[in-house]
DNA sequence: GCCCAGCGATACCGCAGGGGTATCGATCCC
DNA sequence: GGGATCGATACCCCTGCGGTATCGCTGGGC
């Protein structure tokens, strides 16, 4: 199988139409349907259901479906980690690590400091990204390695080292009566009517149906809570980043957040196993 | 990048030889040179450093390499498990699962009888494999789903759960000294001169240097047993499977073994979770 | 020191196959 | 029933993959 018969399957798969597809390649729709039918053909499976008004998937095509997008990942990172294999060797880039933008900071810091000062650091760019694109960075290899955070995001597939463990504190506007409190309950910050927790958008862009207002990144979410619209519970590391009119309260019965260094397992490259062993150090 | 591209390279990589990788691939030598020039222009990285007389990898070909390795798997595994999917929606096998050969045939039998009564259940392939090879298996897409022994198989990028932790005895021919003894430590056991531990084959499929005899699978080895030429450590669940002339004395201080069910992440089938399902239950 | 063997690169050719246009056949909607 | 929509088919062109012949370089043997 040729990356460009599972490139076209994923694009008839995902639109479901032959047309659109064709059109999202670039190509006329014809060529496309006879790749497709030649993939079934040599796979000895139907992938697709058509009618000649609609385009479904078979078992068989969910299965594929799924199984193309991992094989393009790691095409994809293959080329992406080659390319950056032969920047780093003419003394350019060195490793790239993805953070989720706002969380952790100061680890993030500390550890780009302590692995600078080691004696064979390359040079390590940072990518700030969104809510659980992490762990696709690394699968397709735009990232190298990442600062993920138990038990939000998820470590299936990846090698792991625990960096910290941290409580967590529930985020209130200053003024609100529970800033008075030395700690409160979950249950006592969930059940807020005045202030419910933002929601966020999913990996599809889409926001889950709720009562909280919506907010795409940390600003909108700070800023929602000292408007008095919402609330938020974070690890407590975060305090040092807070702005004057917001609290930050334990939380006693939060889950903790556990920090975690990840890497794809087959790829422990040089700077990515310096940077683990730097950071296990901290 | 094409997989056919990345057949070629990873060809001449671990050849180190065009006109070898050429008869490898089935092709002349001249159109694989060329392809090769091509996908570096392309990277704009020089995979391979050429001297008329050797062939050498550099920095970028290394990585390369090993990234290639794991997208063409990827690849693999695509096809398989897409050809599998299409054999079990006609009603013919619905999963392969490996195990080491010989090894925790009991709790194997437990798995798939309780998996066989369960309403959903499908046919499961059973694929007993040498010691090492679940991994592989499981990520070029020959098997589904792996019964693995820690600390002994490396679970790095896979979805694992614990089934059962059992302690380790010694095996030992019958009327040895210390079978009389009710358990051993591990130094009495691994200082034998007499009945050394025996030499496995690694991955390609030579046998490290060292005194103990070689041996290729489970009989041989408790064949040197029996004749008096080696001992052994083994997970004590295999005293069932004990010939009369071999004897099992507890291990005090080895390492308990740990039985997991693994999988690899992104391919968690119906099939799959059934089996899973079933096994922490057991 | 010269020549040959071995190896990768280059030049050139033929054709399989990937992509394009035109069109067909089926289905749904008004 | 006619038009619109969509995937499949027929047919053509040309890219690009693979083949053969050959070159250029290098190391080793005499």
């Amino acid at each position: 199988m040729e990356t460009r018969e599972l490139r076209y399957f994923v694009a008839v798969a995902e639109e479901l139409h032959f047309g659109r597809a064709a059109q999202r390649l670039g190509i006329a729709q014809p060529p496309l349907s006879r790749t497709i039918s030649q993939l079934e053909r040599r796979l000895g499976a139907v992938l697709l259901e058509r009618t000649s008004r609609t385009v479904s998937l078979t078992e068989a095509g969910a299965v594929l479906l799924r199984e193309a997008r991992a094989a393009l990942d790691a095409v994809e990172a293959a080329e992406r980690r080659t390319r950056r294999a032969a920047l780093a060797a003419s003394g350019r880039a060195g490793a790239v690590l993805a953070s989720k933008a706002g969380a952790s900071s100061e680890l993030l810091a500390k550890l780009l400091d302590s692995y600078a000062a080691e004696p064979d650091a390359v040079t390590i760019e940072v990518l700030l990204c969104g809510i659980g694109e992490q762990e696709r960075l690394l699968r397709d290899g735009r990232a190298d390695v990442a600062l993920l955070h138990l038990p939000f995001d998820a470590t299936a597939g990846l090698d792991t080292e625990e960096l910290c463990t941290e409580r967590q504190v529930a985020i209130l506007p200053a003024g609100h009566p529970l800033t008075g409190r030395p700690h409160v309950h979950m249950a006592e910050v969930t059940g807020l009517p005045d202030l419910p927790m933002p929601r966020w958008p999913g990996r599809d862009g889409k926001y889950p149906d709720g009562p909280g207002p919506q907010a795409r990144d940390h600003a909108q979410l700070l800023q929602l809570i000292a408007l008095g619209r919402a609330c938020w519970i974070a690890p407590e590391s975060c305090r040092a980043q807070l702005r004057d009119d917001l609290v930050a309260v334990p939380v006693l019965d939060a889950p903790t957040v556990t920090t975690v260094i990840a890497w794809p397992p087959h790829s422990r490259s040089r700077a990515v196993a310096g940077l683990v062993r730097t950071a296990t150090r901290l």
